[in-house]
DNA sequence: TGTACATCAGTGAACGCGCGTTCACTGATGTAC
DNA sequence: TGTACATCAGTGAACGCGCGTTCACTGATGTAC
């Protein structure tokens, strides 16, 4: 049957929502097109109404669905010690153990390589939040702030990604408060 | 038909070799038996005579096929300057393009959250390489080395990662040297 | 040393399963008059 | 404003496909005598 237009607009981004929190969550490969669509509360067949395939809607969520690094950076930027918290937040316990809701760019670095469909997306999203720590890096105050972006940018997702894959609770918060100390202390 | 028991071992580990560096290369769900199998020159059937499952293939490989890793590391020990050029080493373009002979570590950190089977063979290679970075990390003279350790190797995984993941090229040698100045100047 | 036979790794067809995707159908919505 | 009908998002069964895994079979190897 037919539905009103504003439902289908509302359904088409909870798709988009649900889909970016799974594939975080579980990788690409790990989530089906209907565990998605279950999520988002419908059958899997419409699906197709909203997307053109499976790899249209991994670019497509890979691009907007990075919400919460948005909000987060723009508010990170009001000043240094916004910064400096937002940077803790990234690599701390909460964010290692929410990868749904946490950044994109930690949850899926390791895939990104095999999904050429995602690849564009990841790229500006990684040139923005570098681009932004280069030009609000203000507890540093060496010579080379782009190059200390992508140093603190690499071992943030570095930290975040082994955390997660690591087995023992004890060296996990280790690896995470070692990078932590490093760079906003 | 059966087939010599020197035979018969050669092939177990040369399906080790063979499923570590596809493994490495395309991740764990994106290789199937029957791909491994076939790099190997056989049939997929003798795969069960060889391995319980395909996870147990997956723990395996991964305890086991760190022999890059393992081998280039233990040389890095021998001098400072050695140990210096194993990380330009693997902050390398060289090792950005050649996932298959790289290191695990960075190849499969994002896919062992989400992969029990292989999570303590992954701790127990980062804990070794941590542990070797700590005892051998003769540039910097700073009183942390652990942390120190930690951070580096944090930053060497992140930037391999992202600049495998990177669509433009300019921007992927970016991110590889910046961490190589960082660590190894 | 020579013969008879049990062993077992390799073969390749086949299995059930879940995947991405398609499609004939439904029926309230939105529109034409 | 009221009626007739075309639209189209949602339904759910079905598709082909590749996956991990199984299995009856083969036949040279290794062993018992």
């Amino acid at each position: 049957m037919r539905y009103p237009a504003a439902e289908t607009a509302e359904k088409h981004q909870r798709i988009l929502t649900q889909a970016a929190r799974l594939f975080r969550e579980k990788g690409f490969d790990g989530v089906s097109v209907g565990e998605i669509m279950k999520a988002t509360g419908l059958t899997h067949g419409p699906f197709y109404n909203h997307f053109a395939s499976k790899e249209a809607l991994m670019a497509e969520s890979t691009l907007h669905g990075s919400a919460h690094s948005r909000e987060g950076l723009a508010a990170a930027t009001a000043s240094p010690e916004a910064m400096r918290d937002y940077v803790r937040d990234y690599v701390s316990n909460e964010h290692r153990d929410g990868p749904g809701d946490g950044c994109m760019l930690a949850a899926l670095a390791g895939e990104v390589r095999n999904q050429p469909a995602v690849r564009p997306a990841f790229t500006f999203h990684l040139k923005t939040i570098i681009g932004k720590f280069t030009t609000h890096f203000p507890w540093k105050k060496k010579g080379h702030p782009r190059q200390d972006a992508i140093v603190m940018m690499s071992a943030m997702v570095g930290a975040v990604a082994l955390a997660r894959a690591v087995d023992d609770e004890a060296f996990s918060e280790e690896i995470l408060a070692a990078v932590r100390t490093a760079f906003t202390e």
